[in-house]
DNA sequence: TAAAGCACTTACCTTAGGGAAACTGGTTAC
DNA sequence: GTAACCAGTTTCCCTAAGGTAAGTGCTTTA
């Protein structure tokens, strides 16, 4: 039904060939699931986004994003950090000064979050009268 | 830091402007929470990439995805219905056959599933040795 | 010297997501 | 006539996610 022919293909073509078919599927499940297993949840993209906007401190980050509680969001950035995606700085200041940026590779997800962005935006209008 | 330029940006300039960064921020992450909302979860994309493929029965698409079992494939179709992003089809035979496919709608998600699909794959790369 | 800010942590509790397994009510193939 | 297939449903259970609220140790501001 629907082909899209950007870079990789959602290889939808063959519908009723049945030998190879979940196989071909896989391929395509499994990087999906994969990503999904790194910046799925509620908050992981929205923080990446808030960082990305410039908010570097917790408390800044915290009140950029609503509804999070300190709790999730400390929570969260340790996962971040795990998955090479955000780097935590701290410096001997008067208090400790802890910042936090996002390392090179979270700039991979780009792509992955304007997507969600139209799609969020198109969506909206969507389902709440055009 | 990042700044990607295609149709829509994440917005990320101005990093040190106190004054409207929040709500700024709040224009990523917004549509991003509401396209998470219908898409994320375990199941959902793979799912729509399964019946994509050409898988439409109930067990096919129960096959075609590892580990799903057919209490959560009925729960998520369900939902994938509600959101129309999925139609179910019952046809008159002996015993009834029931089809899934995709609507034109879920078509939409296509650059979304891809951009996953795409860092999905170069992840895997990168945490099992390059 | 009290209040407020920073960067968190801890304890407690609720809910949602999801796994395992069996079961239903029908039909077809052997 | 029994095994297997289809399209699910039901029950029971468990864990992880996440909300609420309070506290900690430090420092700056009024």
């Amino acid at each position: 039904m629907q082909m899209k022919t950007e870079e990789l293909t959602i290889d939808c073509g063959r519908p009723e060939t049945e030998s190879s078919s979940h196989t071909d599927c896989h391929k395509v499940i499994m990087p999906v699931r994969d990503a999904l297993d790194v910046i799925s949840g509620k908050w992981k993209l929205p923080i990446i986004i808030a960082v990305s906007r410039g908010h570097k401190r917790f408390r800044d980050i915290e009140r950029s994003i609503p509804k999070i509680t300190s709790k999730v969001l400390s929570k969260e950035l340790k996962d971040l950090e795990t998955h090479k995606l955000v780097k935590r700085t701290v410096y001997d200041t008067q208090p400790v000064t802890v910042e936090y940026t996002l390392t090179p590779y979270a700039a991979t997800l780009d792509s992955v979050i304007i997507a969600l962005q139209k799609w969020g935006i198109q969506h909206r209008k969507k389902i709440l009268g055009k």
